[in-house]
DNA sequence: TGTCAAAGTAATTACTTACTCACATAATGG
DNA sequence: CCATTATGTGAGTAAGTAATTACTTTGACA
């Protein structure tokens, strides 16, 4: 083992304080993640990350990145691997939940920034983040559409929406369990109902089969 | 219009603290929401908050209070309306639409609370809310099971997540749009493919119809 | 009407926050 | 090997934060 050098270069450490928030926020309220609480994580006085990022929200937005790029590079990879639009969805969702339950702070973190009252940059990218998410829901909903998997009539917005719900509906009651395999285990479960929306939506309420 | 006393008993204050926060939770970042904040808006000073509650966690749990007994006693009248149990169970998830429309702040609220890291009164409250709630949609959903309204085979557990779920979509919906006339529209358009799902689970994934 | 407890004020407390700065140390290229 | 620059330190700063306190005002009621 090497030993460790006392001075990195500013890209590795703006690396390590990101890692740092993702970590210190499975476990802490993002608020409460300080500068002093992120500089100890990385075993570095508070004022050395200003030697790296400018100001706080600079980091928020390093963290925003991090999770845009790999959240939405996991769901490509797994979506892309599926012919079957129905089956790219639920790999999609799995994987996303799968995520979640590597890094259980990033929900709350994306809910901390989107519900900041100003208009931070970080702020921004967690909103892109959303928007980038949804426009590949409704892409792959649209296709299953075309392919007639799913009735002509079914409402694509409304069927985006309602699987990103799915997805906090099981982060929330994460929150409250707190329990990782449970939360996986739902997921399928969930997926079950949610899967029958999507087939079998508009058809005749009553008399169902 | 009688001039404003100055001096008013300490539950009336308690009251107008209350309101106090849940008005400035719809357009503030709820970690945001100081003492000073609510001393403002209730035209008083910072240090006159603490004759009436001891500590700022006492005031959150005032806040719980209040949405617990409003939107439990809210979806309870709507829901004991409708004979059937479909039907209650969108009274209720209209309803609740309905309520965080009119109190914006309040899934921002419970979700800051939901995440506080130590065991604070407040956020056992909100944990009870939770609960309660998901208590009622699983007795209204084992009846509808029992009527043969939905398939046997439904599972109830995941049908209550998706519920709560389907709620929390729409709020980051309208945490990115802002728009409380789209959230009610979208909470009706969600509902179609939530209440086919009900309808559908467990049947062969194939060949819908 | 005078009294007195409840309610309000203004100033202050101890503490925390993001951010800065003068100075020290490590890495790197000529 | 030395000079330059990047990185790190430790001790600041100003601006908040929740909570306290000495003192004043109000209003109800004996």
């Amino acid at each position: 083992m090497t030993p460790r050098p006392r001075h990195l270069p500013s890209e590795e450490r703006r690396a390590e304080a990101v890692e740092a928030v993702i970590r210190l926020a499975a476990s802490t309220n993002p608020e409460e993640i300080t500068t002093s609480a992120i500089a100890a994580r990385m075993k570095l006085t508070q004022g050395a990350l200003f030697r790296h990022f400018p100001t706080k929200d600079a980091i928020w937005q390093g963290v925003m990145e991090w999770v845009s790029d790999r959240l939405l590079a996991r769901i490509d990879r797994l979506a892309g691997a599926e012919t079957d639009p129905l089956a790219a969805l639920e790999a999609m969702f799995l994987g996303h939940v799968d995520f979640i339950a590597e890094h259980p702070g990033v929900p709350r973190m994306m809910a901390g920034q989107l519900q900041n009252a100003g208009e931070t940059p970080a702020k921004r990218l967690a909103r892109t983040l959303v928007e980038n998410y949804g426009n590949r829901l409704r892409r792959i909903l649209a296709a299953a559409r075309a392919e007639g998997v799913v009735p002509p009539g079914l409402d694509i917005d409304a069927a985006a929406t309602l699987f990103l719900g799915m997805v906090q509906g099981l982060v929330m009651q994460h929150l409250i369990h707190g329990d990782s395999a449970r939360m996986r285990a739902d997921a399928s479960r969930v997926w079950v109902i949610y899967r029958a929306g999507l087939l079998a939506a508009e058809h005749a309420p009553e008399g169902r089969a």
